[in-house]
DNA sequence: AAGGTGACTAACA
DNA sequence: ATGTTAGCCACCT
């Protein structure tokens, strides 16, 4: 894992089902605090059928980015739903109630590695 | 090789 | 509280 991307790609693949995780909070588990919209152009290049749960991932707000051109927000709703997710819906935004359901990885201090 | 571009954010006004 | 601004940095022309 050399490549930023693939360490996007495989801190995301940790996010459990029916969690979800923010840009800036896989940017600092990378390393790399302030590269959040790096964080977002990398989910932007991952096919559907990817096993990278790329849905799994909003902003810092809680909502569906409406910036999303990779995806309609619509599309990553209804993924997030299917896991169980609570989804409101306002305004035409999606938004998540994020401190129920942020993903919290547990550190393993020993190894310097996550779980 | 150099500059533009964001699925972002935190800091201001 | 809500809208704007300015850093951010790997990728892609």
């Amino acid at each position: 894992m050399t490549d930023f991307y693939q360490r996007v790609y495989e801190i995301v693949r940790g996010i459990p089902i029916g969690r979800v995780s923010t840009y800036g909070q896989i940017a600092a588990r990378i390393g790399a605090p302030r590269a959040a919209r790096m964080v977002g152009m990398a989910l932007r290049s991952t096919p559907s059928g990817s096993d990278v749960p790329w849905h799994r991932v909003i902003n810092s707000k809680g909502i569906i980015s409406i910036e999303n051109l990779a995806h309609p927000p619509e599309e990553q709703a209804n993924l997030l739903m299917a896991e169980g997710v609570l989804v409101r819906t306002i305004d035409g935004m999606y938004t998540i109630d994020l401190p129920l359901y942020l993903w919290q990885p547990q550190l393993v201090v020993d190894k310097g590695e996550t779980l």
